[in-house]
DNA sequence: TCTGGGGTCCTAGGACCC
DNA sequence: TCTGGGGTCCTAGGACCC
């Protein structure tokens, strides 16, 4: 989807297309009424705070403005521009029509995340130009957003070229044009070749996936090991045999919380219990929820160098209460320096067991097994 | 003007077992 | 007396993605 977060925000407010918007930060508040009917926004200029920016507008990212920078730098760079809290729930239901609305085209879909997919056209026969125009139609119908999609012969150079032609396009490529249409672009542009392996390349001097493709993979090997070096090579040359995954069971969930201002241990001792007694409270109400009983229970504490660290407890059975997870993420706190001040704090619960699989009759468990 | 929140996957060392 | 070769689980950290 195409600047998935501001451009469900544009549907409530049409009078800002055109403009540099930024959705994120924390208490930024709604659009106020005038008594005329028009709305009065926040400006990025009057912000102050550790928010991030969650998604810009493209007139916003032409100041250099992206996801993930912080509020204030933001400000720096485009005063002017419009700030908008996130809704997420908003979100959440443009997400399901989006997806809905694919599905009722091409059901193999692979969810990545709440504003992606990757969809299996393989056993389409209509050519693969209508296919993309039907696809974005039916997206269009069920949300009024645009979407931008890449139809390749595997993911990997579909996520490449779902982005070559935002927003609101369509980027079509066979095998045989990863050398004239893959490889002029950085390398960066791999989906797992991230700010550090870009960094290592560069210093390597490979700053294409030609140049990465034209490296003897001995070499890769001998700087990133040999299944990174491996997986470098064959992504180079367009090579990926990953399958669509259509369903999937959570590895963990988790709750994080980055404060206003730092806390100490000490001086602040009240308030950081009760964030964390919440982000507890939090995490369990997502179990349950969700269905799970989880047996590991960590922590992770970021101290205001914004240097961070983790701590983990697996316990013999899975829990799931609010005053369970609170006193094994107790534990885990014990193990944990805290003489720096502290600026977030987190809660997470992994080795996650479904609840529904307990309750399973055993005679539907035993159906299950080969004798 | 310092950097959110929710995830996944990988690595690496140590404990422990056969 | 100086020592194997598998394997799994646990823990901590880090890279990366949306």
């Amino acid at each position: 989807m195409d600047a998935f977060f501001a451009s469900v925000e544009l549907l409530d407010y049409p009078e800002l297309r055109g403009q540099a918007v930024v959705v994120g930060g924390r208490n930024v508040h709604l659009p106020q009424v005038q008594a005329d009917g028009s709305r009065r926004f926040a400006r990025l200029r009057d912000y102050v705070g550790r928010g991030v920016v969650t998604t810009s507008t493209y007139e916003a990212r032409a100041f250099g403005v992206f996801s993930g920078m912080g509020l204030m730098k933001s400000a720096a760079l485009a005063p002017e521009a419009i700030l908008l809290p996130a809704n997420f729930d908003a979100y959440r239901d443009y997400s399901r029509r989006f997806k809905a609305a694919v599905a009722s085209i091409a059901p193999q879909i692979e969810d990545r995340g709440i504003d992606e997919i990757y969809i299996d056209l393989s056993d389409f026969a209509e050519d693969s130009l209508s296919l993309a125009r039907r696809i974005k139609q039916a997206v269009f119908a069920a949300t009024g957003l645009s979407c931008s999609i890449g139809i390749t012969p595997n993911k990997l150079l579909a996520k490449i070229c779902s982005d070559l032609d935002k927003p609101d396009g369509i980027t079509i490529l066979r095998q045989d044009e990863v050398a004239s249409r893959i490889w002029p672009l950085p390398a960066k542009k791999i989906n797992g070749i991230g700010p550090k392996a870009t960094e290592k390349l560069a210093r390597l001097g490979i700053r294409s996936i030609g140049e990465l493709a034209a490296t003897p993979v001995d070499f890769l090997f001998r700087h990133f090991g040999q299944s990174n070096g491996a997986w470098m090579h064959r992504v180079a040359h367009g090579i990926d045999e990953r399958a669509i995954v259509t369903a999937s069971e959570p590895k963990s969930i988790s709750r994080e919380s980055t404060f206003a201002r730092d806390l100490h241990a000490r001086q602040d001792r009240a308030e950081l219990s009760e964030i964390f007694t919440g982000l507890c409270l939090r995490v369990a109400d997502d179990l349950k929820r969700k269905g799970y009983a989880s047996r590991t229970i960590g922590i992770k504490l970021r101290y205001s160098d914004f240097h961070a660290v983790t701590r983990d407890i697996t316990l013999p059975v899975g829990i799931s209460t609010g005053a369970e997870i609170r006193k094994a993420a107790g534990e885990c706190l014990k193990r944990v320096p805290l003489a720096q001040k502290i600026r977030l704090l987190g809660v997470r619960a992994g080795g996650l067991v479904p609840l529904n699989a307990l309750l399973q009759p055993v005679a539907a468990v035993q159906a299950e097994l080969p004798f």
